[in-house]
DNA sequence: CCATAACGAAACGATGCGTTTCATTCAAGC
DNA sequence: GCTTGAATGAAACGCATCGTTTCGTTATGG
């Protein structure tokens, strides 16, 4: 990944976006965000290690959120919502998916540079609080399949429990706290599922 | 709030920190940050708004982080840990509380703020990560208090139950989204002590 | 009484902002 | 096949804020 090759001048081929310069401005972008953070990631910045015009990328994205947003979306993978049977495991193996990606790849700083830049920027939260909306959806589908089940009380919030789940990720993520042993995220997880009472002899097999 | 006595200009009182310039430039931050969100929010308009000298405030906070901080701290109330009886009620008492704090007083979005800066600056980081811990293991003894009582299981974790409930305060304030109907947030809290599952005849007089 | 330090104001160079100008390259349309 | 027009990278613009330095003033503490 020494990048040898950036150094050639790319030019316009006509009346039409280059996309060559596209990805190299999304890839700078990236690149930038990952080495020096979001107090580096200026247009300026972008410019000059894309090796683009600074109008190029204003003509494409109309702030530096926007592009931002950019980059995260071709960042974010969409990992299915799991599957295994249980309620339990269902949501153990989506929170520790969520720990793990956020941790290994460079999803999770993008994230959070899209919720601080959300914070001043209408625009930004606005694109946040719909993808936001958009995920609890789609992973709520678990809690609604153990309603179905039966294996779950009948009027479980599906959403505010992913929601829950979720926003206790976000303020991991936020303080840098994504080190956690599983099994205590197991733990707190059956927490989830089995109420914080004592439960003596009934229900499962805990 | 025509403020029409801040025209006069203070002084030096000699070799000592002036207190008036320090609330001052206090108060001018805070209404910056109230009127113009975290973007507004530079050195540059805090000394103009506060009739204050750029070096004065840089003597005195080494950053913008540093005086957010500081502002933070001045809008912080200690709110006491709920003491109800039930744990149920306890956590919810908690949760609602803190929910009111942030919405009808500043203290909300500037705590915004400081979770945004803290994305980018490791002072901040560290600061926030010291008082969440703070706040966290106090509100702990909530839980801890709950066990004693033997209302719930021995092996709870305190902090990583408390930490649940925030997490997911966090995830509603950073997307602006405070607006919950009291009994929703009541049934989340009832869901965390009773658990997911069904209960048949085990268990509370729900 | 005098050294010392904090004060507000003003100006510094540096940097990024968003925009404009320019010559160049090529696809689309007549 | 030639012209029109839009996109490109580079450079420069005026403007704003950055963090720092210089300056004259003020008044405490030794």
């Amino acid at each position: 990944m020494t990048s040898t090759v950036i150094a050639e001048r790319r030019t316009s081929i006509g009346a039409q976006r280059n996309p060559a310069s596209q990805e190299a401005i999304l890839k700078a972008a990236a690149d930038i965000l990952r080495e020096t953070g979001l107090s580096g990631f200026s247009i300026e910045a972008v410019a000059r290690r894309a090796h683009a015009g600074k109008p190029t990328i204003y003509r494409w994205w109309s702030s530096r959120a926007a592009l931002l947003l950019d980059v995260y979306h071709d960042q974010k993978h969409v990992e299915p919502v799991p599957d295994t049977g249980t309620i339990e495991s269902d949501l153990f193996a989506f929170v520790t998916a969520l720990f793990d990606y956020w941790r290994d790849s460079d999803a999770g700083s993008i994230f959070r540079f899209v919720i601080a830049e959300a914070q001043s920027d209408a625009t930004t939260s606005a694109a946040l609080r719909t993808y936001m909306a958009e995920r609890i959806d789609q992973t709520a589908e678990l809690v609604r399949r153990a309603t179905r089940r039966g294996e779950i009380s009948a009027d479980v919030d599906p959403e505010l429990t992913i929601e829950l789940l979720a926003g206790f990720a976000w303020s991991r993520l936020l303080t840098g706290r994504l080190d956690m042993e599983p099994q205590r995220l197991h733990r707190l997880v059956r927490q989830m599922v089995w109420g914080l009472k004592s439960h003596g002899n009934c229900g499962g097999d805990r």
